[in-house]
DNA sequence: CATGCGACTGACTGGCCTGTCAATCAATCT
DNA sequence: AGATTGATTGACAGGCCAGTCAGTCGCATG
């Protein structure tokens, strides 16, 4: 016995919104608002019933679409993970064969909009805050971190082999993702945040001085 | 009524090791524990009861020192920030004028081993999680952050103007700063960890990119 | 319409954790 | 020794929160 019948759904928009949804489209939506609440909160207050709140159902919901609290998370992480790495590897796609244009392609991947979110980040930086205690959180990431590492190691390597550079591959790759890495952690820890292409403008001032030979322009 | 009497304090080393301790070390005994506990555990696992127990009594002595969790984490923050900011300016004052030594007294300082543990690392890192949704964080570390990035633009315009660089001093300041903070990051999150002095000799490589003229040696 | 299934709710539970407090203990002072 | 002060304990209370579950609701299909 509900008290009130609800007058009918607000119906805001184009879609009628349907009270009950389809399985995938709550758990993408739930691990939406997931990303929300971590950015929001932080990861030691962030509560299934803050999430079920985000999303407008009940917290029972969310343990029904995710079993529990943990595997929430942990599907948020490999959600946030595939997402990130899925954009550079697109970025990589379109990006030709000349090594200097794909490196920028790669660098650029991480300032893109779509995943330089000021949620994302935050998200991001949550589970980084976590990760050291908990090895499953590590475990999920590692193979992605792998990859992009690899993949960075091999077109240093083609630099020095195209252009007559001398950088160990090793050293050059891991000062260029840390240096991305950084930016994303600066961005969130300083008060006065700026813009991601400012951040991008000085990564690009790093790598020009690194191959001062090439990245004289932004394209 | 206590049952047994203990048979003594263990009177283990050197020190009679009171049972009861005076005010102030009872105090910096809780904060290297409520660090330990941190990089351990991870902010949203550290318990009172966890942080007296790594320190060997009641959790309820516990909030006799600190009145409440929150600021028990709050003053191991500025613990942690008072340390990490006394190491980098004792390190330039005995730098001497030059601004290239300035430069890398700092950069040194930041990977010294006193500083550089793996748990006020893993610390670090866990504040740093929490940092976007605790404004107090944020606030407390703000003036500290705020002087590093002063006093590393200072130097960078110094490099300029007495060696005849042309960098931004403001974006060459800000590349420093997140090659070093970028690394701290990269340590913990990486599952291969690496030491400091590869850390150290990779920022080395960033800044002699930036200065070709300058830092050469590792000395 | 009836039936079935999956989405959904909300009350309930049990556990953990922070914070309180009265009593106890150990030094130090008179 | 007696008194005072400050450190320390451990039991207790109150609150929050993850997870459970019995039952409801909405939709599709026969």
């Amino acid at each position: 016995m509900t008290t009130a019948r609800l007058p009918a759904p607000p119906a805001t928009d184009a879609q009628p919104l349907p009270r009950t949804k389809s399985r995938d489209a709550r758990r993408t939506q739930l691990i939406e608002a997931t990303i929300e609440a971590l950015a929001e909160r932080g990861f030691s207050r962030t509560t299934v019933t803050d999430v079920a709140a985000r999303a407008g159902i009940s917290h029972g919901l969310v343990l029904f679409h995710f079993q529990s609290k943990e595997n929430l998370l942990a599907e948020t992480l490999d959600f946030l993970a595939d997402e990130y790495r899925i954009n550079w590897q697109s970025a990589l796609a379109t990006a030709g064969d000349a090594p200097e244009r794909r490196v920028l392609a790669l660098i650029k991947a991480d300032f893109n909009d779509a995943i330089c979110t000021p949620a994302r980040l935050s998200a991001w930086c949550a589970f980084w805050g976590e990760s050291q205690s908990r090895p499953l959180y590590l475990a999920r990431c590692g193979a992605n971190d792998a990859l992009y590492n690899a993949t960075l190691v091999d077109l240093c390597a083609a630099m020095n082999t195209a252009y007559g550079y001398f950088h160990d591959p090793q050293q050059a790759a891991r000062l260029i993702r840390i240096m991305t890495d950084g930016f994303w952690l600066d961005m969130m820890t300083t008060d006065a945040s700026y813009p991601a292409s400012e951040a991008l403008e000085t990564v690009l001032m790093g790598i020009r001085a690194l191959y001062p030979r090439h990245f004289v322009t932004g394209s």
